[in-house]
RNA sequence: GCCCGGAUGGCGGAACUGGUAGACGCAAGGGACUUAAAAUCCCUCGGUCGCAAGACUGUACGAGUUCGAUUCUCGUUCCGGGUACCA
């Protein structure tokens, strides 16, 4: 064998024979118990970077992990390939989506090969292909007519020199990230999803997903975010309507002077007709819809609102109360009106001072009063009821069921429970996305294709900026259809593409079953596999993916095709590698291998000479081009060193900023790794390695067991159920350590030092295949260590006699000394204060106290 | 703004369930081998004071609970993610 440790031989000797022989390929074995594994796929964007390196070889380790423990494990990779990345790089470079997104993929692939990972490529597939999205259309037809989908009229933001709808991402400060040009809002026609059915089921399961980090079972229920009050009828003053407003406070209705809508309500226009007033609101609601209406925009402006002239009437006091269009009021939440209760909730007092609006204080802090004409700030805690005629003096918990029941008796309010979760708008006026398969027709609305015309082919000659509208909708042969219903032949075809978070709320399932053509799945393969039973990914998805993926699994559920309604049953969010971000004056963002760094740390661009300026540190993206292409450290290093790098660097929770630094030392710690075994090849010839009892054996030989065998034990903790890999590596370091420093020890036996041997290849296998197996093979040169059962450890080699007592006086370390193990407390205490140098400290002092835990430590009180 | 996280040596990080802060690695410094270099192997390495033994101090900041807090509670600062059309 060579001395030197060669990865780029080793690598591809290795990734070919994988291929060659199929290692990876599975099918079901139903007497074999299944592993389902899975990483969330990528948006092929051009090249691998180090977020994706990082989070596929982490499911990599516990692919190969699972199936060394024995398990089926299904690994599956593919591509979320339809999106807007490719419609803007086909605008910039003038290619076609289809085209760049193909030759990303195919880069991508074979970059991910080079990392060796334990994919079954069979089972690879791309969203944007016809035999995916089809059964994205029937799901979405099926859905349609059980009513679970629907049309409603929504805002876009929409920039009128382009003549284009624009993502949030494309709105910077209000404005075209294109042309500069102010971004619009316009209402158009689109498909929502009714998630909003599932809201209380998904609330519920968020505490039955063990498997979950809590972090993000809480970030769902806030996203949800139930809660129950009460639904009041306002009379309007003059008016026939009444006005329907969600309250959680229903207890502070008598302190109710003012009310807000949303702009967008439709009473606003009404209302304000015909008052003095009809002119200024209607400027008011005009500019307000031009703004971003993102409830991150939303609720970052400063309140304002415009008196719409009319008033309501407080049911309880009678009050006129003066009725606003707000631009706080969502008319998305609750009814889009809100009854403005200034002394008891803050957003409603500021709005109060700022317009002159009454004040009136109805529940005041137990044993306290306050003045409404005095108040500088709203009273949002519980207290009692004042100036509430019947309710006074009851607790305000207590008033907010008293108060509802007393509107129930009346007829003009009822117990409600409201969610700040929408329904999903799914239609995209884009291109590269799936055809939403309806035919509008004037005759019978929204008709669903027949499901033998599916699907509806995405066709290739769309033309990109130039529609004003939908891109398909300039194809007049695409959008000319024959109505199913009625055979009017004047229909329109939906132009319109779904969002891409569709495609990847099902293709777990599909990876089951990826060539089926009987179904959107093979429910007999779907059972066998799913659920996936560890997910790995960002962070941050997760809400959006995340939730509409556990909402799809259950429409899928209610439609017979699964039998689960919870698709993961445990979830790793990997944090996020990051970067600073470097802008040049002339080419915006840039990459950071374009630029250069002076001594004094100043950055300029490699393109154009200019200064660069750092930015902030943010997650790896594309679009803002901090990111590293992995093929710089793949080409110097090898697959094995770079995995190795991105476990050992943090663990995988944990968001991790860039800096290659100390791959170095992983380099060497493989070739340590290497000389260990190419020093000693020969003398392990016809050696069984020892794996007896702990009892057989004396000095160093004991001592390297036990160090094999805790390492064994470490290794198999940290990788269980934690994924802490940084800290498992650390093991095998402190393992091939102790291997160095015994190195010519007389007493060392050759079998101990074998299993040394084999126990840091087996270890490391999952971690550094190639050169593992390279070395397993030099060994023993039959079978692949990847088909090696996972190391035992044995219990009897971890037992030790004596164990280390630390000695604190007044919490702080003094001393310590060894005691036998079974040491009782009195002992230990007898030993500690006996203690040479514990006696300094405690000398002609009272001990007030002396606390000792057996086994760990003693703290002596002075 | 709101929701969810995070902060430990020059750097990445470790510390089980409240019990020795800094494992493992990087960088740095020193030594061995070499004609020399690379590679390799060994040693030192939070800060202050001290010749040393050692003492004091130290886990973003400020309080608190406790015999004992990186760990628990409250408050603050800064950083990251999400915020419904980036994926």
């Amino acid at each position: 064998m060579e001395d030197k440790y060669l990865a780029d031989s080793i690598e591809s000797k290795w990734q070919k024979k994988w291929a060659d022989e199929g290692s990876f390929r599975v099918v079901e074995v139903p007497e074999k118990e299944k592993y389902y594994l899975l990483e969330m796929f990528p948006y092929p964007s051009g090249n691998i970077h180090m977020g994706h390196v990082r989070n596929y070889t982490i499911g990599d380790v516990v692919a190969r992990y699972k199936k060394m423990r024995g398990f089926n494990v299904l690994h599956p990779m593919g591509w979320d390939a339809f999106g807007m990345p490719a419609e803007n790089a086909a605008i910039d470079n003038n290619t076609h989506p289809a085209a760049w997104t193909y030759a990303n993929i195919d880069t991508m692939r074979s970059q991910l090969k080079r990392i060796g990972l334990s994919y079954d490529w069979d089972r690879e597939i791309a969203t944007c292909t016809p035999e995916y999205y089809r059964w994205e259309q029937w799901l979405f037809i099926q859905m349609v007519e059980k009513g679970m989908a629907y049309r409603k009229e929504s805002y876009v933001n929409w920039c009128e020199s382009c003549h284009t709808v624009l993502a949030n991402e494309q709105v910077e400060d209000d404005c075209c990230w294109r042309c500069g040009e102010t971004v619009q809002q316009k209402k158009l026609w689109q498909w929502f999803f009714r998630i909003t059915d599932y809201a209380d089921d998904l609330l519920v399961h968020c505490d039955k997903l063990g498997g979950w980090p809590d972090s993000v079972t809480t970030m769902q229920k806030n996203w949800i975010g139930k809660s129950v009050g009460s639904e009041v009828v306002f009379e309007v003053d003059g008016h026939e309507e009444t006005l329907s407003v969600f309250t959680t406070r229903p207890d502070t209705l008598f302190g109710a002077t003012f009310m807000c809508l949303a702009p967008e309500h439709p009473m606003v226009a009404q209302l304000s007709k015909g008052t003095d007033e009809e002119e200024a609101v209607a400027r008011f609601v005009a500019r307000i819809l031009t703004q971003d209406r993102s409830s991150k925009a939303v609720e970052s402006y400063e309140k304002e609102g415009a008196f719409t002239g009319a008033y309501c009437i407080n049911p309880l006091t009678g009050f006129k109360m003066p009725i606003y269009a707000a631009n706080f009021a969502l008319m998305e939440y609750g009814t889009g009106a809100v009854m403005s209760v200034p002394a008891h909730d803050q957003r409603d007092f500021d709005f109060a001072q700022k317009y002159g609006l009454t004040v009136q204080v109805v529940v005041a802090p137990e044993g306290a009063s306050l003045d409404s004409d005095t108040l500088t700030e709203a009273y949002t805690g519980p207290g009692v009821m004042v100036h509430s005629d019947r309710f006074d003096g009851m607790e305000s918990g207590a008033a907010k069921d008293a108060i509802t029941d007393y509107l129930e008796e009346k007829g003009i309010g009822k117990k409600t429970i409201s969610f700040r979760l929408r329904d999903w708008g799914v239609s995209r006026q884009r291109y590269w996305g799936t055809p939403i398969p309806m035919i509008h027709c004037d005759t019978c609305g929204a008709v669903p294709v027949p499901e033998s015309d599916l699907p509806i082919v995405l066709p290739e000659d769309a033309q990109l900026l130039e529609s004003g509208g939908s891109p398909l909708g300039t194809l007049d042969y695409f959008t000319k259809a024959t109505c199913p219903k009625c055979g009017n032949t004047h229909a329109r075809r939906d132009t319109d593409t779904m969002d891409t978070f569709v495609e990847s709320s099902w293709y777990f399932a599909r990876y089951c079953c990826p060539d089926y053509t009987d179904g959107m799945v093979d429910k007999e393969k779907v059972a066998y596999w799913m659920p996936v039973d560890q997910y790995i990914g960002g962070v941050e998805h997760a809400i959006l993916h995340l939730l509409y993926s556990r909402y799809f699994t259950r429409v899928m559920h209610d439609l017979g095709l699964v039998d689960f309604v919870e698709p993961f049953t445990r979830l790793l969010t990997q944090g996020m590698v990051t970067k600073e971000t470097l802008t040049c004056p002339t080419h915006k963002w840039v990459l950071p291998s374009d630029t250069e760094r002076d001594g004094d740390g100043a950055v300029s661009c490699k393109l154009c000479g200019e200064p660069v300026d750092v930015g902030r540190v943010i997650k790896m993206s594309k679009s803002k081009k901090n990111v590293i292409d992995p093929n710089t450290l793949l080409n110097r290093y090898g697959a094995d060193t770079t995995r190795l790098f991105c476990l050992f660097a943090a663990p995988p929770e944990k968001d991790l900023e860039w800096n290659d630094e100390g791959v170095e030392g992983c380099f060497k710690f493989i070739g340590r790794v290497w000389r260990l075994v190419a020093g000693r090849v020969a003398s392990f010839s016809g050696v069984e390695a020892y794996t007896g009892p702990a009892g057989e054996l004396s000095g160093k030989s004991r001592e390297l067991y036990t160090k094999i065998n805790a390492t064994i034990k470490k290794v198999t903790d940290d990788v269980e159920g934690k994924f802490h890999f940084n800290t498992a590596i650390s093991a095998v370091m402190e393992l091939v350590n102790s291997m160095y420093a015994m190195n010519g020890e007389a007493s060392l036996r050759v079998d101990v030092m074998k299993r040394a041997v084999e126990t840091v290849l087996l270890l490391l296998n999952p971690v550094a295949p190639h050169v593992t197996e390279e070395l397993w093979e030099t060994l023993s040169g039959t079978g692949l260590l990847m088909d090696q059962p996972w190391p035992e450890f044995r219990e009897d080699a971890l037992v030790s006699d004596e164990v280390l007592i630390v000695v604190q006086v007044n919490g702080k370390l003094r001393s310590k000394f060894n005691v036998p193990a079974g040491a009782s407390k009195d002992e230990i205490q007898a030993l500690a204060l006996a203690d040479e140098v514990v006696g300094k400290f405690i000398e002609g002092k009272d001990i007030r106290k002396v606390i000792v835990i057996p086994g760990k430590l003693v703290n002596i009180v002075i």
